[in-house]
DNA sequence: ACCTGAACACCGTTCAAGT
DNA sequence: ACCTGAACACCGTTCAAGT
């Protein structure tokens, strides 16, 4: 009743019955198994066992079934746990095990922000950092604005992983994109820039700066 | 020759000859008037006046489509501009440029994302605050790791620009999003919570902590 | 080398019709 | 209320055939 086509909550089953919470089911299980793009009416449809018509009586068009679908994502994967002594400590705990959530299904979490619904993901989150900070001392637009800051970070980490490295049908390796004009005596850089880097080592140091920026004003 | 499907350069038109440049140059019109999705294959071809079969041979499939756009992109996209004269401002500046030239057009840049070449938009701008850093007195592991930590701090900001507020069908006002019980006593807070911040702003503030962390370590 | 036409195997969506 | 079948208007892609 909040999004989909049906008026009335199906109720529990009568007999053979489906319902739209079975049908979203089964789109998550596709969603997992075959990727979004494995993902059709007709498919999910031949599935359950039913003609594709009947997925639009009970989830409407396929970007109802998407929302309904991001909606149970940002259930599962919103969750978050604080741990630490120190509000440094907490709130970067809280950044760090949304990170590592979001990353074991990276698909998933694209699905929500293709929808629009990254707000709503990191709502849990945003509960927890504003009482952490409260906590520390920091209120006000500073706060506000030190909540959005840490959680970009997270969706930025989580949205950008992997891409950095695939270069597809190009030739380009390391070697060519970087010449010794880009770091003149300075073999070492050069060394570091021809490699891929440590998405978690780059997470962490970008953290810790803002997270300090913003506790110690 | 680089990525298309057609293995020798078409050269100077003979005639009517259609050659990649001109496909390319009619899927970059329909990409930014029609948007990704309105730009097929077979809307191509028409627009070009030509069967569907022609843009294979000259392009390749929709992947290779899409690809041959994105370099594009990468082209002109990529360049940035630098000015200032201490380093924090020079390298804030580059940051900030890249920023604002992508935000113009976000979609392409979706694009570039989705085919996996971030990383090649992304080069120009990478040479420049290397030699930024390098001139700043920064190098080796922590110069690396702050040219991509600036870099991932603009693209995070532009892939979720107007991401924040985009709530479909759903009625969670802010009024419903926050209650006093997260924030209590902090009724300033409060009402920043529930207004859509800046996103420059905020992308300011954030860049401001990482350049000052990189550069004063 | 370059392009067409026909064909195949898919899509999402609507709508009248059934029970 | 719930579901089917047929139909419409699309897709991307392959392949034999033309010039």
């Amino acid at each position: 009743m909040t999004t989909g086509a049906g008026q009335a909550a199906p109720g529990r089953g009568s007999g053979a019955g489906l319902s739209r919470s079975q049908v979203l089911d089964a789109g998550m299980e596709i969603l997992e198994t075959e990727g979004i793009d494995g993902l059709t009416i007709r498919g999910l449809a031949g599935k359950l066992g039913v003609a594709a018509t009947a997925i639009y009586w009970h989830v409407g068009d396929k970007h109802a079934l998407l929302d309904g679908l991001a909606e149970r994502v940002i259930g599962e994967l919103g969750a978050v746990s604080v741990r630490g002594r120190d509000p440094v400590t907490r709130i970067s705990s809280v950044a760090r095990s949304l990170r590592a959530t979001l990353l074991e299904r990276p698909d998933l979490v694209a699905l929500v922000h293709r929808q629009g619904r990254i707000a709503a993901l990191f709502q849990p989150a945003r509960r927890v950092l504003v009482r952490e900070l409260t906590a520390a001392g920091v209120d006000g637009a500073s706060a506000a604005l030190a909540v959005q800051a840490v959680l970009n970070l997270v969706i930025g980490s989580v949205l950008l992983d992997r891409q950095v490295e695939r270069q597809p049908t190009q030739r380009e390796t390391p070697e060519e994109l970087w010449s010794i004009a880009d770091a003149p005596d300075a073999p070492e850089l050069l060394e570091h820039l021809s490699h891929p880097i440590d998405e978690e080592e780059l997470f962490d140091y970008t953290l810790a700066a803002v997270v300090r920026a913003v506790v110690q004003p």
